[in-house]
DNA sequence: ACTTCCCGCCAGCAA
DNA sequence: TTGCTGGCGGGAAGT
């Protein structure tokens, strides 16, 4: 009674927390979904396990903040500080039941968003401060979203996994790893599934398919939605304001269209695990729904679909009494799908404005042609460049352009028959003979706006020599730049670490996706072949894993071998789920070898990183690209990267890559030997982050591989992106030893993905010798720099004289060595790009140039080292070996530490975001 | 005030 | 029965 007295009081006061339960309470809230091992918990009262939001909660009383949790009995003093709390405390109290249901939620807590940092604070004491700590530490409603959880998820796995590996899901531990509650990992398995990312094996187990099919499974949505006339019905709905009871579907259903409809999704592709009567359950709806939702889009000319047209469609079909209470459960319904189709890079957020007024709507930002069968989706094989080196001896620039975006096939590759064929006897076959002796390549569609440029250069004409413009702002107007539900503290978190091994094949090739609007940035790969030392640079059909604000990626290729077999090609966008605008379309293609390591790789765990939200004036922000010739083989054996975010005015401080920088860019306006020129949409993420990479030289077997690492600003460094790639020759002789190696390195800058429409491109190798002194390069390097439309945010391409090690606690301690190679002096070409990118958007008003200091080690550094390292830890992503659940556990501030970006010293973090 | 969508209850099902 | 699944909708965060 008591208690109930209390109650009821509180209940009046309830916007007065207390401060021992605010403290307790964000624990709570923190542990709500997070698996906590039972036997270490404390029994908790119910009270303290109601979720409260804090947020609310500004006033705290010292006098009550228990720093470990309170019994029961303890508790029942405290006032309840929600109305909710309250009385939940109250049924508590009166129902065991509901008190062990309470207890079960402490086995949860969130983690996800949830820094180690922000653990640590939990368990330590509670005092005023620990309190307003823990209200900014918080999660926010966003950080714990859907969309958010689900890039985590796909983090984990690579986007186009070899196909002799099975990856395995194992919700329970995806659950635990991203530390929700496994329901939030049904809402996501199910989407993917509907696109048959994953298939379920069995029980809490799914297997991992990527997006290898991807294409044929739009391709075959796209003709259901064809058949059930969705557009049609759409149009019906669009100009009748939609009136639920206006439209109806009786006439279809009486032809059976509804009803074979549902058989067939889910059912066009064959998993390639057996499924266990997943399709037997009769509760496929978020599936079927999903699927349904996305033929929407792919009927639609304008591929934007409004929620509550395509709820209404779904009512209808689901025969569903269409009244109020359904069709808003249908919009959940379908923001949790498109949260996760947004995450997919497949959608993003838009509005329709309308008499009514403004109308949530999503549009399809992910391929729309399909026509191409699959037989063109082959990879390029690995015995591409060793032919097209054979018959070109010296550089082979090979630039992969994407077709059309309105003819749509996205990514394809061709396997090196085709490209020899056309090459041969096609003259006017996409695949143009560069100049330079090298090919240019369709391999993607191109923005719209870049298309003329990009076919500029197509045209024969060297695509080094090609300016490229940054995509205006005009672009899409309407369609603001997407934006991610990432908060800015996410961004400084995990996914720091993340580190994707994507590919393989001498020839590595970066495809972007386009999207609709063809804002797809295209990818230009240059690949160089130097016959005698193997070095291959980047090939069309490499997949470039792009992954959103996340990360690293790592592309490495065995010359040697060829495609891994199953493995088509692979295509599609890849997730940069920040922004919905970009779209980075990978292909790739592994031999066994590479597949077993990427699977190892794969095993690691990485973690996401969100990317802040970008506007859409972003995309005014040029693109930077850069290309460094590859420094000769004798100086190359290393490659690294160092990134400064350049903004406006901020001054970019050089460290160590002055000369080469400079020198890079020069070579840019000139040669277009090596010279490559991608360009990605809207990658939302901004942060920088630096990686070094060292390869150690393959066996006979496998002369050279290619690795790329792909690391992502991180979000102080205002998106400067690196992309390292290393590929390492064998007879390359590192510098002079205690030397910082010059540039020997061929680096690309690439825009932000957030910012720059504009991709990357690559640098080949430059077969002839460079100098060795530091900011002298050889004029061989193309470029293709548009520096002004240069984005404010880059991302540096070393091309393969080194490999890359994504794990950045190698670098830092394992392999000093490797340190002092990484350093490069490219700080003038970056401070010279800072300049050129650093637009006056406001956008970027905030951001501080960033200068990216990479720890020099004076010792030289011997190709044996590095080899050794890479062996190693090439696959490994920091932090993330071993068990997930025990990563994360030990996750903890230090665990950044060891990471490259974490090594990085970034002057200032970009305050503006 | 409206839009989003987190959260978790609880029923259907399979093992 | 137990535990996996996931439909469903309350209600709070975010705009």
């Amino acid at each position: 009674m008591e208690v109930n007295c209390l109650t009821l009081k509180d209940l009046i006061n309830t916007r007065q927390p207390r401060l021992d339960f605010a403290v307790e309470d964000g624990e709570n809230a923190q542990k709500e979904n997070i698996f906590v091992d039972r036997s270490r918990m404390t029994p908790k009262t119910p009270i303290k396990n109601e979720p409260i939001d804090l947020s609310k909660q500004k006033i705290f009383t010292p006098e009550r903040n228990p720093i470990t949790p309170v019994k029961l009995v303890d508790r029942q003093q405290v006032e309840p500080w929600t109305p909710t709390a309250n009385l939940k405390m109250l049924i508590s109290a009166a129902s065991p039941d509901i008190r062990d249901r309470e207890k079960k939620k402490e086995l949860f807590r969130p983690i996800e968003n949830k820094d180690d940092v922000f653990t640590d604070s939990l368990q330590l004491d509670v005092g005023d401060s620990a309190v307003d700590e823990f209200e900014k530490q918080r999660p926010s409603r966003k950080q714990k979203s859907l969309g958010l959880l689900c890039q985590k998820f796909l983090a984990r796995y690579p986007s186009y996994p070899l196909s002799t590996e099975k990856t395995t899901i194992s919700l329970d531990e995806v659950a635990v790893s991203l530390g929700v509650e496994r329901r939030r990992i049904y809402d996501i398995v199910n989407v993917l599934e509907s696109l048959h990312l994953v298939s379920r094996v069995a029980k809490n187990q799914y297997g991992w398919h990527g997006r290898h099919s991807l294409p044929k499974t739009l391709r075959n949505l796209q003709r259901l939605g064809e058949e059930q006339k969705y557009e049609e019905q759409m149009a019906y709905l669009q100009q009748k304001e939609l009136d639920l009871m206006d439209y109806k579907f009786e006439e279809r259903k009486k032809d059976g269209y509804l009803e074979s409809q549902d058989q067939q999704l889910l059912e066009f592709s064959e998993s390639d695990y057996p499924s266990s009567s997943a399709n037997s359950r009769k509760d496929k709806s978020l599936r079927i729904m999903s699927q349904k939702f996305v033929m929407l889009f792919l009927v639609s000319k304008t591929k934007i679909v409004t929620l509550d047209v395509a709820a209404k469609i779904l009512i209808e079909e689901s025969q569903d009494t269409p009244d109020h209470s359904k069709f808003k459960t249908k919009v959940r319904r379908l923001y949790d799908i498109a949260n996760v189709l947004t995450s997919l890079a497949l959608i993003k957020k838009v509005h329709v404005t309308e008499e009514r007024g403004r109308k949530p709507a999503f549009k399809w930002i992910g391929p729309v042609d399909f026509s191409s069968s699959d037989e063109e989706l082959v990879d390029v094989s690995a015995s591409v460049l060793p032919e097209l080196k054979r018959e070109t001896y010296g550089q082979i620039q090979v630039c992969a352009k994407q077709k059309l975006a309105r003819h749509g096939s996205f990514n394809t590759v061709q396997s090196s028959e085709r490209i020899q064929r056309k090459v041969n006897s096609e003259p006017n076959s996409p695949y143009k003979e560069q100049g330079s002796g090298g090919y240019s390549l369709e391999i993607g569609s191109l923005a719209a706006v870049y298309r003329q440029k990009i076919e500029d250069s197509s045209q024969g004409k060297p695509l080094a020599n090609k300016k490229v413009m940054p995509p205006s702002s005009s672009l899409d107007p309407a369609a603001p730049f997407p934006v991610l539900p990432i908060d800015s503290d996410y961004c400084a978190n995990p996914l720091a670490n993340q580190v994707f091994s994507v590919a393989q094949t001498d020839l590595q090739a970066f495809s972007t996706h386009s999207g609709l609007n063809g804002q797809v940035g295209s990818l230009l790969t240059t690949a160089t072949s130097d016959v005698e030392n193997l070095r291959p640079a980047l090939l069309a059909s490499q997949p470039l894993v792009y992954v959103p604000s996340t990360s690293l990626f790592m592309l490495y290729g065995n010359l040697q071998e060829g495609p891994s077999p199953g493995l088509g090609s692979g295509s599609g966008s890849e997730r940069d789920s920040r922004s919905s605008e970009v779209l980075t379309a990978t292909e790739s293609s592994s031999t066994p070898s590479v597949q077993k390591r990427l699977s190892e790789e794969r095993k690691s765990q990485e973690e996401e990183e969100p990317a802040t939200k970008r506007q859409s004036r972003d995309y005014e922000e040029g693109p930077l690209s850069l290309v460094m010739p590859k420094k000769s083989s004798d100086s190359t054996d290393i490659a690294s990267a160092e990134i400064l975010e350049s903004r406006g005015s901020a001054p970019l401080e050089d460290i160590h890559m002055n000369g080469h920088l400079s020198a890079a860019k020069e070579i840019l306006g000139t040669a277009a030997t090596n010279g490559f020129i991608s360009s990605e949409w809207g990658n939302p993420s901004r942060n920088t982050e630096i990686e070094k990479s060292s390869k150690e030289n393959e066996s006979a077997k496998e002369p050279s591989l290619l690795q790329y690492l792909y690391v992502q600003s991180p979000a102080g460094l205002n998106g400067l992106n690196v992309l390292l790639s290393g590929n390492q020759l064998t007879h390359a002789v590192g510098p002079s030893s205690g030397q910082l190696p010059s540039l020997g390195v061929p680096c690309m800058v690439l825009p932000s993905p957030t910012l720059g429409p504009f991709p990357v491109l690559y640098s080949p190798a430059v077969p002839g010798p460079l100098t060795s002194a530091p900011g002298s390069l050889p004029n061989t390097g193309p470029a293709n720099f548009g520096l002004p439309s240069l984005g404010s945010t880059a991302h540096f391409l070393i091309s393969p004289a080194s490999m890359v090690n994504s794990k950045s606690s190698t670098l830092t301690s394992a392999d000093p060595q490797l340190q002092g190679q990484c350093s490069l002096n490219l700080s003038p070409v970056i401070s010279r790009s800072h300049h050129i990118i650093q637009p006056e958007s406001p956008i970027f008003g905030g951001h501080q140039a960033s200068v990216v200091k990479l720890q020099q080690s004076p010792a030289p550094v011997t190709p044996k080292s590095i080899r050794r390292s890479h062996r190693e830890t090439f696959f490994k992503t920091p932090g993330n070996l071993g068990d997930p659940v025990l990563r994360r556990r030990e996750r903890n501030p230090s665990r950044n530490t060891s990471s490259a970006q974490r090594r990085l010293e970034i002057p200032s973090s970009s305050g503006a975001d």
